[in-house]
DNA sequence: CTGAAAGCGCTTACAG
DNA sequence: CTGAAAGCGCTTACAG
């Protein structure tokens, strides 16, 4: 609890006027004399007068806090989020809770209640891959791919992953490797397809998906990308900056230069992106935007709430938008090498 | 605010017993009989009874949430940080509200600030570089480093250093590069300190501030480590994985094969660390016990608090302690060159 | 323009 | 063991 300052009443007794008379002037509803307001303001300034919190919440029904839940705190696009949401809330007024789902669905719906029980006046969810969010009892709004029905505000995937192809084929490059994690998520799947959907007739692709590798060949296999570039393959394009950078490793430690003998692409813009040498091409979603709308819908469907009678069933909040990605290039893209089979050499396995 | 879901009063009416009586049975207090509690209790859970949290608040004076202040959310450590107080926390029945100061001290001052606003009991601050908590006005627990006065939980940083040392050493090194950023951190400063502590005589050692040398080179310059390499430089000691990440990957581009020519360290365990190839020797910090003593601490500090007259100016919280960290090695490390000066071929500049 | 009153939902002494 | 009463700090109709 903010510590014991002055309450409302220490300031109507000290200017002795009414606590209705101090709660009015400053919430500036515009009731009282403009002279008596600069009066009540000062002196509030004056004692640090700090309103309860709980007090306003238990009159209006709203307690200005809104939930956050996460799949998976570690993620690494996980600061993008938490900040752009924090941001974005706070700027509305609301304070900012936060869950943290550990990929797993049981404690999703676990976090999703332990927020309700806390008094969240709404939530902003980025759901575990697969997952639906039911009715949860308060608003919401969902942060996945367009393709995700409902509720949803979300990067434009599909055309990051066009992007991301029109780069590539407009330097040249025609025998690619797609890099996806697992094609059960959404979002992945939603990049994959909009690469695709870019790629010219003449243009070869095929799709490596990690988690399939890593179950047959052990987690932090070799993903096996010499080979790739000795069949040909002069561009990968991963899925998530993550990929990109143990593509970018792999090849440079198998000795394969990046640009020069292959091109790696990533996606999000994630903090190693323009440190490491060379510094990733990547695609970068608007992570301020999205939740600026989210946050806007959900202060808005919040708002239109009758706290007395909540609209029970009725969780929908967000307009479905999407918001447009931007193409970042840097050094690890560049034309493809004209031999066709370049003269590199592999070096040494992995100790 | 939750949903107006059934109130106290609506079980109590429905069982024909007091709001009194219906409240200590669901705290436990044990002055009602068991059979009446236990009819209590399964009549809430029939009616999915939530308590209201702003009318307890109001009563009781406390919030039930902490509040987590972060330097910068966007910083890479923040996800293990953030799951490991939401952890704790939850399971000690609190919720987390985060606050970002975007690396600014001001916005730090005004995140505390809406922080106590919200009505926080206590809260965990991770001090921005050289920032000292005044006194805040509630529990506090800073996370920081041993070397920091005052309510401190910390990961013992100088140990971590020692043990990288020990561990480059004990393989043969005997000149390493030590990369930092910034040497007004603490954290950084206690890193290099342990590292340098635990050099033996015959050891060189010199030290990189990244910062520094950005400041002459601009962002993103080449740090100059293959030239490094060639006067002899045999280990590169990073203060963090993501500057071990950008050295691995400068050296793999100069052409520099990493562990045979030269080791790589970092520090944290980031994500990537085990990603990349090779894949990172690092120190971990035990972030789930940090956690969970600020926590505590946090708790134990709220709990001794008088609501009604409240320690002002005694914010005095966690106790002073060390928390140990773990070496954890993987590929990028590896017995020196045998050779003085390795006759590895420097490649193309970058593009 | 200003004030008196009621009440949000809970918990905590205090009686019985 | 159980209940009646008061009150946490605020805001919102409603009077004046």
């Amino acid at each position: 609890m903010a510590r014991s300052g002055p309450k409302l009443t220490r300031i109507a007794n000290t200017l002795g006027v009414s606590a209705a008379t101090v709660s009015n002037a400053l919430s500036g509803k515009g009731r009282v004399s403009a002279e008596l307001t600069d009066r009540i303001r000062s002196i509030a300034a004056d004692l640090g007068y700090v309103p309860s919190q709980a007090g306003r919440a238990l009159r209006t029904g709203r307690s200005g806090v809104i939930g956050l839940v996460l799949p998976d705190i570690s993620n690494p696009l996980f600061p993008q989020i938490a900040q752009a949401i924090e941001f974005a809330a706070s700027s509305a007024g609301y304070g900012v809770l936060i869950a943290d789902s550990r990929g797993d669905i049981a404690i999703q719906t676990r976090a999703i209640e332990r927020l309700i029980e806390r008094g969240v006046d709404g939530m902003v969810i980025v759901p575990r891959r697969g997952t639906r969010i039911a009715d949860v009892g308060c608003p919401v709004a969902v942060v996945d791919t367009p393709s995700t029905p409902g509720n949803t505000v979300a990067a434009d995937h599909w055309d990051g992953g066009r992007q991301i192809a029109d780069h590539l084929v407009g330097l040249g490059h025609r025998h690619l490797l797609i890099i996806g994690n697992n094609p059960a998520s959404n979002v992945q799947n939603d990049r994959v397809g909009g690469l695709r959907s870019a790629l010219r007739e003449d243009v070869c692709a095929e799709t490596l998906w990690i988690e399939r590798l890593e179950e047959v060949n052990g987690k932090g296999c070799s993903l096996g990308l010499a080979a790739k570039v000795a069949e040909g393959v002069t561009a990968f394009a991963a899925i998530s900056d993550l990929h990109a950078l143990r593509a970018l490793t792999e090849l440079q430690r198998a000795g394969i230069h990046v640009p020069e003998q292959a091109s790696v692409t990533g996606f999000d813009d994630l903090i190693w992106s323009p440190v490491v040498t060379p510094a990733l091409t990547t695609i970068r979603m608007d992570m301020a935007r999205i939740a600026a709308i989210a946050v806007e819908a959900l202060v808005r469907a919040i708002g239109a709430e009758e706290p007395e009678h909540p609209s029970v069933g009725a969780p929908v909040c967000a307009p479905f938008s999407k918001v447009p990605m931007q193409l970042v290039v840097r050094q690890s893209t560049a034309t493809p090498p004209t031999t066709a089979t370049p003269p590199f050499v592999t070096q040494g396995e992995q100790p």
